[in-house]
DNA sequence: CGGAATCCTATGGGATACTG
DNA sequence: CAGTATCCCATAGGATTCCG
């Protein structure tokens, strides 16, 4: 069985991918406070993860030769496109959240209640 | 930063869910089937990826009470709506599948090459 | 045949300290 | 400030074996 959903998870499927990525869609970040507004990330995710977005051409990077140094994370085009695609994540979540809480709810101990 | 993206993800960010979601798209499948046609996985993983569907309401299970047994899996409506989404991961992936494959290309190796 | 129970390893990810 | 390098751990997931 070969799914080429499975290929995109890979990309995105991290713990913090999608999370930087939403937290670009405004516009160009620096670094410190990319940290802070994902909120709950260590330096080494942050950076491993940025590295890997860049790789797969999904965020550009640049580096401003001042000091202290500079360095800010914006999206590239195929990055936005993808973020597009995030928020149609978001939005069959939020239409369908209450149905998945509410049959872990009926499931919740039983093992012969099916829907 | 919250992102209701990353919930989803954590529904079938797994390895195998989205490839057992997709598998069950034509009907109802029995488990021996289904793993056969996913392809690689383990039994563990069958078992407790299956467990995870249904108890999120997006897989239904139902076991005939014959010898040997036969247990049979299929899509519940939410599971289908879910399988929905997972082709517009598909469309995008397939759209630009390419344009990311140049640019890990591009960058291998260097490191000043933003694009 | 479908699945539960073990055991084991690979790795994703966290905390911390150090560099330019 | 941004990033690298270690060290360490928790857990996802694989291989195997046993049960109705």
């Amino acid at each position: 069985m070969d799914c080429p959903s499975r290929e995109l998870l890979d990309l995105i499927g991290g713990k913090w991918a999608i999370l930087i990525l939403c937290c670009l869609q405004q516009g160009p970040v620096r670094s410190g406070e990319l940290k802070r507004s994902v909120g709950g990330i260590s330096q080494k995710m942050l950076t491993q993860t940025l590295r890997e977005l860049e790789r797969n051409g999904l965020v550009h990077r640049v580096s401003h030769p001042e000091v202290p140094p500079r360095v800010e994370y914006s999206l590239t085009t195929l990055g936005k496109s993808l973020s597009g695609v995030a928020r149609e994540l978001e939005k069959w979540l939020v239409e369908h959240y209450n149905a998945i809480l509410d049959h872990r709810e009926k499931h919740a101990g039983s093992i012969e209640d099916y829907s």
